[in-house]
DNA sequence: ATCAGAAAATAGAGCGCTCTATACAAGAGT
DNA sequence: ACTCTTGTATAGAGCGCTCTATTTTCTGAT
């Protein structure tokens, strides 16, 4: 910059306006600025402009898993929000460890960013609540309600919802749900399957499973072998309907004549042409980008906590049919 | 870290050697300093350190795209290596816009990164030349052995070798290709097949289509119509595999007791029941580990340009067997 | 010419840390 | 008692920038 300075003949602070935008300076000196920078390959530190500054117009991100595309696709709604608000977007990742989700956001602490996306899902809120005490943070998650924290998350219970009244409105009223444990969002899609078949005066059946395709196959293994099988699966998600349509194909079972079939989340699985699952879509980009709205307004000062749910939809394809007679 | 050092009864200087873990510090006052920095929540500010030490001890990864597995595998072997070392890794990406790239790139630059991992798709070799100047940097690309970057890549023709090899091994002679024109990879795969099939004595057929489902359909319709249809597809990708599949599926076909199909890439969908597809595996994090040693070595002062082929393999799963008498 | 007032440019004090050179004990050797 | 080490602690000058307060220069109206 000293250099630049020099070069141009001007002073190092005419520098740091021209770099920054700055209206006060006269349109002569900011061409011969600009000149000289581009010819010595000027360009300005990041590391000293923030700390000088005190702010770094960047917004961390913290993501529990970079395989997972819904965590990337959060990540894609932050950065076109922040991108809006001139933001800059740093991505740490936990690389799914336990202790990884921590660290990341340790790191993101230490860089001081302007505030904090948590894309988290090993851990209760609790854990990121002195996290949110010390810079801005939202939360996409299903914590509950933190005081220090906004959140964002899915309406699973209306997914669930979504995903009884499909198919109670083709006729199912043997519905089985295959449900995956304390799994991040497993506990709410499985009350709001319970309530919402209990409301329409049916009898929820419930099977163990997890969020992998085995777990759907073996499911679907017991489901099948029951005296009365089920006429409709409402699978954990879309892998492990994976997994059930996988195992009904062997069995000569035909989907959605003889059965329905029904997967949770909309990944690019369900929309594989083999597969065509009928399932409930989540608007993930667009969690993140309302996150990053309420963690704008969070910035600019706001303290009170907010928590919105997202609501769902449904996309219909080929796994979901009137009930046989 | 002032309030710290008084809060303490020492220097400054101090409470900077026991952040460093330096072991000119006593032990008496080691504990003294971290009582007194945990009582009072500080923690070092990464940008007033890294200013005044002038090195990041950070590497920067350039994403074309999170939504691909194929770089998010990618980033998780820089991460893993990078961890090794004591190295941080701070992720920016292109959402796999045209301008997207380059900005990340500039982002990286600016941050001062102690070198940078370029996940590039995008662009040729020449657009990076001067970031490369700027900064230790390798490509995870198909660059053409540029001077001023090491690079890493999968050895697509080895690849495409390997299908060949397999397929003529159960008896295949008459084998299609399903091309993506010039995306990443492509024409590797191509020149590759075809010189395979050529060595082994038979007439490359080769369709034009990309990397999508909806191109593998397509080019399975046009080639089960030919007079003579081949008795193997080998796709452009594991998802124009699917979109073959799905043709041959709807057409009566079975697979692999009437054709084989194979993938090219082993993602996800390569696993799933519904598919079981035999497929070329690329050790995608081993690329990125690869790439970080290599980045490491630039940093410790190595200039002379290194270009590495990783070898892929051979995954065999349900659609491919011996050619139909 | 003169001068107020706006516009443009500058000086210089930080930002929070690292790091070199220096100071200060306390023990060792003579 | 004296110097010479060795092991710890400290002062203070940066790192490359921003930003407030201040000075200089440029209007245009009298």
């Amino acid at each position: 910059m000293e250099d630049v300075a020099r070069h141009a003949g001007v002073s190092r602070a005419l520098v740091s306006l021209v770099m920054n935008d700055s209206p006060r300076v006269s349109e002569k000196s900011r061409q011969k600025v600009l000149a000289s920078a581009s010819e010595l390959g000027y360009r300005p530190n990041l590391w000293a402009r923030n700390l000088a500054s005190g702010q770094t117009n960047t917004i961390g991100v913290m993501l529990n898993d970079l395989h997972n595309p819904y965590f990337t696709e959060l990540a894609e709604g932050v950065a076109a929000t922040a991108a809006e608000s001139g933001m800059q977007v740093l991505i740490t990742s936990g690389w799914q460890q336990d202790s990884g989700e921590v660290a990341a956001t340790e790191t993101l602490l230490n860089l001081r960013t302007d505030g904090i996306v948590l894309g988290a899902a090993r851990f209760s809120g609790e854990v990121f609540e002195d996290v949110a005490q010390q810079t801005p943070t939202v939360a996409v998650s299903n914590f509950d309600k933190p005081k220090t924290m906004d959140t964002v998350c899915n309406d699973e219970a209306r997914g669930a919802e979504l995903v009884v009244e499909h198919l109670t409105n083709l006729g199912h009223t043997r519905i089985a749900h295959i449900d995956a444990g304390s799994a991040p969002g497993a506990p709410q899609r499985r009350r709001g399957f319970t309530q919402a078949m209990t409301n329409a005066g049916l009898a929820p059946i419930i099977i163990e499973g997890d969020y992998r395709e085995e777990a759907g196959r073996a499911a679907a293994e017991s489901l099948m072998s029951l005296h009365e099988p089920p006429t409709a699966i409402f699978a954990a998600n879309d892998l492990a309907a994976s997994g059930v349509l996988t195992h009904l194909r062997e069995l000569g079972v035909d989907v959605p004549g003889d059965i329905s079939v029904m997967g949770y989340d909309d990944t690019v699985l369900a929309g594989l042409g083999l597969l065509a699952l009928t399932t409930v879509h989540q608007p993930r980009q667009q969690f993140g980008s309302r996150a990053t709205e309420l963690l704008l307004e969070r910035i600019a000062g706001r303290t009170a906590a907010k928590h919105e749910l997202i609501a769902p939809s449904l996309v219909v394809r080929s796994t979901t049919g009137p009930v046989k007679e």
